[in-house]
RNA sequence: GGCCCAGUGGCUCAGUUGGUUAGAGCGCCGCCCUGUCACGGCGGAGGUCACGGGUUCGAGUCCCGUCUGGGUCGCCA
């Protein structure tokens, strides 16, 4: 029995009361997050997005109508109250912003009432994800996941407050987009205008953008859904959100420069984080040398370190194999470890090869200087020495080695160097190491496809110094592409962009697409350079990341309202879902039978 | 597609080498309580141990398969 809130005005949030307003008559309306009945005294927590409020009824104060209803008040109600807001005689609850106050009740009305929910609403919540997935708009009530959908909406209006007052103008590109299959698998949308044709949701607004700077809108913004039919991580979901950007009449420097100053904005706005600028830079090939990662996670030491000059003509099988092969010798120093026992020593090599190494050789320098080493029996001793002295090796610790093709080598060791940095707890999980990855690679041989393929897009600029060796040697040239990285995460990446179409007719060639094939794809960018285009650059963070690690969140769904799960399927909605024959039928498409079915 | 982890009342968990009637805390229901705020007191209800098969005198426990959720490799220009 749902009463109307008529003539009733809500006055202010719970949360929003102070021994300020003491004295004044409110309005208030909200959840009941607790009830507790003394008898002749009721205290309900009042809970809203602000925060939690004390009501306290008592029948001298509100007659016996409104203390019976008080009486039957249960968790997840809806009321509104009117009252007076007191300071409290009895102890303030040190633990609640309001806690000095409380609400006396004159009136009650139940606007809603509500079935015990299905997991308990508070904050630190211990329920399974998936029962929270399932009820996600009762999630979504409990305080620390409204804290953290609160703060993506502040780091969203900071966005929008910086970049508009840098000059940025924000404009929408289309989601009905033309597919493109390189790069990700795309999303299709049937058209029932044009049977058998489809729409790709956009992957992001890439060319989209370039457009906007050929039509002279000089900076351009959006934050962009985007969409990828990938399979899920904990930092990846199939639709997800870019802050997106792209300005004219820049190189490289402008870009980062805007965008410094951008995040500095966004860290202090949003959650009260100073950043010093400028942020540190890292070649993208000092990034694979010193962390095996393009990507490193800079709160934390423990670099690789080459050690193919020291091993090489030693007598170890699995060394001299991998550099006789074109590869390299690497090592990690995990300090202190040297006692770690048998076990987790094959766990770490087990993990190694997750990373498509064949092996892991270790040696432990055990505190009386002597070695205990899976190749020793291969190796001098002085070869043994050379190497632990390549290593930093002192006694206490355990030397770790990985030998294989260099991009191998780059992966398992900077894979094992974040699992081993988080294991002997070297991660300050307080601080916040921005870091800019630059001169990527232009492009990255594909063993699958037989080819050179871009590494970041076709659209990216190479390095002047570098555009001489398109032909020749495409693997040696270096892009005018860079990454933001956040604690060992990709934030975002972007480029300046090819505006000159000899250059882009030789990267095309350089890909392997014919002129055909690269105007049938992308012919309305092309021709569009045909007609005046700016130099320009560009960039685009992903939102969700972003929020993830300004919250402390350990996946992207905690900042995402309505996230799906890892089959890309919503719990909640149960979407994707089977349609009816009629949709299909308009739309000309026949689904094949289940397999089993006649 | 591969590998790894998990699934026991509404929620979070315990459950020994396989052995009577599967326990706890919270929540829920009823009664009582005028200063509680993790309120308190008394009483109560609630479980096909994810599902299917197998081993066994006997399975929550062991084996096989399936489902569900999570992590990760591949994939993600």
């Amino acid at each position: 029995m749902a009463e109307s809130m008529k003539g009733l005005k809500r006055t202010c949030r719970c949360g929003e009361l102070s021994v300020a307003n003491e004295g004044q008559n409110v309005t208030v309306m909200g959840w009941v997050a607790k009830q507790r009945n003394k008898g002749g005294i009721i205290f309900v927590d009042l809970r809203d997005r602000s925060g939690l409020l004390q009501i306290i009824f008592e029948e001298a104060d509100c007659g016996s109508a409104h203390f019976a209803k008080a009486e039957r008040l249960r968790s997840e109600f809806v009321i509104a109250v009117t009252g007076r807001v007191e300071k409290r005689s009895g102890a303030v609850n040190e633990n609640l912003s309001t806690g000095q106050i409380e609400v006396r009740a004159r009136e009650v009305r139940v606007l809603s009432e509500a079935q015990t929910p299905p997991f308990p609403i508070e904050s630190a919540s211990r329920t399974k994800e998936e029962i929270r997935l399932k009820y996600r708009y009762l999630d979504l009530r409990r305080p620390d996941q409204q804290e953290k959908i609160i703060l993506r909406s502040k780091i969203c209006a900071a966005v929008r407050r910086f970049l508009t007052d840098e000059g940025f103008l924000e404009i929408e590109t289309p989601i009905l987009c033309k597919s493109t299959p390189e790069g990700a698998r795309d999303y299709l949308v049937p058209s029932r205008v044009h049977p058998g044709s489809f729409y790709a949701l956009p992957q992001s607004p890439q060319l989209f953008k370039q457009l906007l700077m050929c039509s002279g809108f000089d900076r351009y913004f959006q934050i962009a859904k985007c969409f990828r039919d990938e399979d899920l991580r904990a930092d990846r979901q199939p639709e997800f959100t870019q802050i997106d950007m792209e300005l004219s009449f820049v190189d490289v420097d402008d870009v980062i420069d805007v965008n410094e100053r951008l995040l500095q904005y966004i860290c202090r706005e949003a959650v009260g984080l100073s950043v010093s600028l400028p942020l540190p830079r890292i070649k993208w090939i000092d990034a694979m040398n010193r962390y095996g990662s393009d990507k490193p996670d800079t709160r934390f030491g423990m670099e690789l370190t080459d050690v193919s000059q020291v091993v090489a003509g030693c007598g170890f099988g699995v060394f001299t194999g991998a550099l006789e092969n074109g590869g390299t010798v690497r090592g990690i120093n995990a300090r202190g470890q040297a006692a770690m026992p048998r076990k987790k020593i094959d766990a770490l090599v087990d993990f190694a090869r997750g990373y498509g190494a064949k092996g892991l050789a270790y040696l432990a320098i055990q505190e009386d200087g002597s070695y205990k080493s899976s190749f020793a029996k291969f190796m001098t001793q002085k070869q043994l020495d050379d190497l632990v002295a390549a290593m930093d090796g002192r006694p206490g610790d355990l030397l770790l080695f990985a030998a294989d093709q260099t991009k191998i080598v780059w992966s398992v060791l900077g894979a094992l160097r974040v699992e081993l940095g988080e294991q002997m707890g070297l991660i300050d999980h307080n601080r916040f190491d921005f870091l800019w990855v630059v001169e990527f690679p232009q492009f990255e041989y594909s063993e699958e496809e037989g080819r050179y393929v871009a590494m970041h897009h076709p659209f990216t600029m190479p390095m002047e110094e570098d555009l001489n060796r398109l032909e020749s040697d495409p693997g040696s040239v270096r892009a005018k592409a860079y990454d933001i990285v956040l604690n060992g995460v990709e934030l975002g990446g972007g480029s300046v962009r090819i505006f000159q179409d000899d250059v882009q007719e030789r990267m095309f060639e350089a890909l392997g697409f014919t002129k055909e094939k690269a105007h049938e794809q992308f012919g309305f960018l092309l021709d569009a350079f045909q007609y005046g285009v700016p130099p320009h650059a560009g960039l685009a963070y992903g939102l969700d990341r972003l929020c993830m690690l300004l919250t402390g969140a350990e996946s992207i769904r905690e900042v995402i309202a309505f996230p799906k799960v890892k089959d890309a399927s919503c719990l909640m909605t149960s979407c994707p879902n089977t349609v009816d024959q009629k949709q299909l039928e308009e739309l000309g498409i026949r689904v094949a039978e289940p397999e089993g079915s006649f």
